[in-house]
DNA sequence: ACCCAGAATGAATGAATATTCATTCGTGAT
DNA sequence: ATCACGAATGAATATTCATTCATTCTGGGT
């Protein structure tokens, strides 16, 4: 998966276009999707309307009940897309047998996850636009920590290797990963709230220097 | 300031007393401001109206409009609030002199941010919701960023004197600070969404581990 | 005891919004 | 060419909600 790209800026109004076009379900709910994920963005979850996500999208303000049954059932699904998009993404590093070296593999962890298409401000607004609502519902909450635990899991088994390979002595894998996570977690938050005082040269920078003070034979 | 107690959770409708009580302005206010940080925490940001609020603080629906001028001064100052006690209890530890030893301020300051007083779900809650909408809301941009450029700033103060005194070598003061307060946001994020993988004695611990690493003779 | 400034109330208003559904119209099959 | 299925539309509906303001009431001052 990956798309590095996080391009979800297509979709224009197509001044001219007027006919009606049909499409297959799954295309439209997706176009659905990008439309409600820049809504989201540029006004806020709170202010989202119906109106304004099919305008955005391009279509009529019926069709989104068509293809989800409410809104809130698209807010859901949009919020699915997103946690699956990011964690997919990490757990295809992860996992992933092309990159052998274990240091390398960090690295491209670490770049994915303060690069460009999840730094995007889109991106962070909607994420962390959940987060805020998690509190209040348990929907919001399952999605997140069921897709969360699995690359919890596959992070701390990295981290395992790693701290076998190195040798390394009195670090424990799971806490370890528990502090990096936060530590993106919380540069995401920076970069999103306050980009004026944090780059996002300087959120790597940080990341970085946490790995190397834990795996310091594995990072520079 | 500080409220380790951090109790919002006083008034409650007072079922007999239906009697009208005439009180200062700034009583109102605050009273009002509780109950939206009630509100909020309970049905989230994008489901908190004006009923909902006056009717947790046991008042009329018109109240809110006689004190704030509208809805969104409301929640712009309930933020300003939330924030502002966070980042003042931060402060008063940081440049409060009744604590001398640098280890035990550390020490001081990780249990505030990771204590009672501020994990608790319905402050996390506000703090998140308010995060979640910044993206696209500027006022709440400013508040955040203003509040917490300062409360930076002293962390940053503070640990350039552990630096010297503990002669710590390769260690940016500014990196570090940026990296631990991302790390506590993080940390207040895991609490709030995944409470069932992320307890809040594990996630002292993590906290103390990231500092432990930094300054060795400081911590532990 | 009496006033009255202004705090508090809550029914009424009007604007915004999610959802419905009768109708329209592409599109692939025949 | 024709048909029929179902995707797409958007005007209409019903609801929810912020805000207003005429009225009521309280409590300190005289």
């Amino acid at each position: 998966m990956i798309d590095a790209s996080g391009a979800v800026t297509e979709a224009l109004p197509e001044a001219g276009s007027k006919r009606r076009q049909i499409r297959p379900k799954a295309e439209r709910r997706q176009q659905l999707i990008d439309a409600t994920i820049r809504c989201i963005a540029q006004h806020g979850l709170s202010a989202v309307t119906m109106q304004m996500v099919t305008r955005e999208a391009g279509l009529s303000v019926g069709i989104a009940n068509l293809h989800f049954e409410s809104k809130d059932n698209l807010l859901k699904e949009t919020l699915r897309f997103v946690a699956e998009e990011y964690h997919g993404g990490q757990i295809e590093i992860m996992e992933g047998g092309d990159i052998l070296d274990l240091g390398e593999r960090l690295d491209a962890l670490l770049d994915f996850q303060l690069g460009r298409g999840v730094t995007q401000r889109q991106k962070m607004s909607v994420w962390f636009a959940y987060y805020g609502e998690a509190g209040a519902r348990p929907v919001y909450q399952k999605i997140v920590s069921t897709v969360d635990r699995l690359a919890a899991q596959k992070l701390e088994a990295l981290f395992i290797q790693i701290i076998r390979e190195g040798n390394y002595r009195g670090v424990d894998a799971r806490e370890l990963a528990t502090g990096y996570s936060a530590l993106i977690d919380g540069l995401h938050l920076g970069l999103l709230v306050t980009p004026r005082e944090l780059s996002k040269r300087r959120a790597r920078a940080v990341a970085r220097d946490f790995l190397r003070r834990a795996f310091p034979q594995h990072i520079r």
